[in-house]
DNA sequence: ACTGTTAATGGGAATGGTTCCCATTAACAG
DNA sequence: CTGTTAATGGGAACCATTCCCATTAACAGT
C-alpha cells in the first residue's frame, strides 16, 4: 500500500477494526486515494484512481465501500448539481483548515473550499441548529451549505 | 385549467409571453400543481397530478416544463438525499414567508420549510456573499442551506 | 374564424449513475 | 495453516433523466 497520510491509515485501522470490519486492499486504496487529494471526486473518478495502484478492483467495490465510509463518518458525500455524487475526506478537528462550506460554479463545475467568514458562521448556524432542534423535536447530525454561481472565468466569458 | 392562485396565473402568462413561451396546457397544469402544494414534488409525483387533470400529458413535457420553470427563476430545484430531484415553486417577494431554509430527516425523507431565525441567516448569508464574491472574484446567484438529521418521530423510533 | 408556421408535445428508446446478484476470493481468528 | 464468512468483481438490473422524431396545437397574421 502506498504511503498516505499517516493519520488516515490510523484512522482506518482503528474504525475498521473496531467495528469489525475487515481492512481490504481495495478499502485501503479508495481512503489513500481521498486522503491525497482536495478535490470532490466523483465514484468513477476514484475508481480511476485506485484501479492504477490495485488493477483488479471493480466499481462495485468503490461504491459499497464509499457507503460504508460516509456511514462511519469517515467520508462525505455532496451533490453539487452534476447528475453524481462527488466524495471527500473528512479532515477530522486537527487541522484547523477542517470544516469549510462550498463555492460551485454552475457551468464548469468547480467547486472551491472556503474557510472565509467560517467562524462566524459555524457559530450561526450552532445557533440556529439549537433553535430548530428545539421547535421541531429534530435531531440534527449535519448541515450543507453552498453558494452557487458564475467562477471567475466563466463570468468573464460570458 | 383549474383555478389556482391567480398572482401564479398572472405570473406565469407575463413571463411566458414575455420571452416568447407559448403557454400551453401542459405548462399551465404543472403550474397549477406547483401553486397549489406547500410539498417539494419529484418529477414522477407532479406528472402523476398533472395526469389526473390532463391525462394525456408526457413524462418528458414535465421534465422539458420543469427545466424551463428553473432556467426563468420560476421554481427551484433541490436534492435532499433520495436520489431524485425535487422542485418548488418560487413564491416571490410578496408574502413575508418567501425565502426559507430545510431541514431533512434522512430516515423518513420529510421535509420542513421553516423560517426562525431566518433575519439572521439572510443577513450573515448577505454579507458571506459579499466577502466571497469579491475575494474569489465569483458571481454568485444562489445559497443553499440545509439541515439533515431525525425527525421527531424516526428519532424516538431508534 | 381560418391558416401557416413552427414551438411544443408525447411516447418510446437511449443514457448513465447506482444498486443488485452471486459465484469466487481473501481477511483474519483460532 | 485452515475454516469461516465478510468482501469482492463482473455483469445484469434498475431507475431517474435525457434524447429523438413524427405529430399536434399555440398563436400571429389574415
Ligand atoms: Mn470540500
Ligand atoms: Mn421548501
Ligand atoms: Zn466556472
Ligand atoms: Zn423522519
Amino acid at each position: 500500500m502506498a504511503r498516505g497520510c499517516r493519520r488516515e491509515q490510523n484512522l482506518c485501522h482503528g474504525r475498521f477494526k473496531e467495528y469489525g470490519y475487515r481492512l481490504t486492499m481495495s478499502r485501503q486504496a479508495i481512503l489513500d486515494v481521498l486522503s491525497k487529494t482536495k478535490d470532490h471526486l466523483s465514484a468513477e473518478e476514484i475508481y480511476h484512481e485506485v484501479h492504477k495502484v490495485y488493477p483488479s478492483s471493480g466499481m462495485s467495490t468503490v461504491y459499497r465501500t464509499l457507503e460504508l465510509l460516509v456511514d462511519l463518518g469517515i467520508v462525505h458525500k455532496f451533490h453539487f448539481g452534476d447528475g453524481r455524487s462527488r466524495y471527500e475526506i473528512d479532515r477530522g478537528e486537527e487541522h484547523n483548515d477542517h470544516h469549510h462550506h462550498h463555492l460551485v460554479c454552475t457551468k464548469c463545475q468547480r467547486v472551491i473550499n472556503y474557510t472565509d467568514f467560517i467562524d462566524d458562521e459555524i457559530e450561526l448556524l450552532r445557533r440556529t441548529e439549537k433553535g430548530l432542534s428545539k421547535k421541531y423535536n429534530f435531531k440534527i447530525v449535519k448541515h450543507i451549505l453552498q453558494f452557487y454561481g458564475l467562477c471567475e472565468r466563466c463570468k468573464e466569458k460570458q
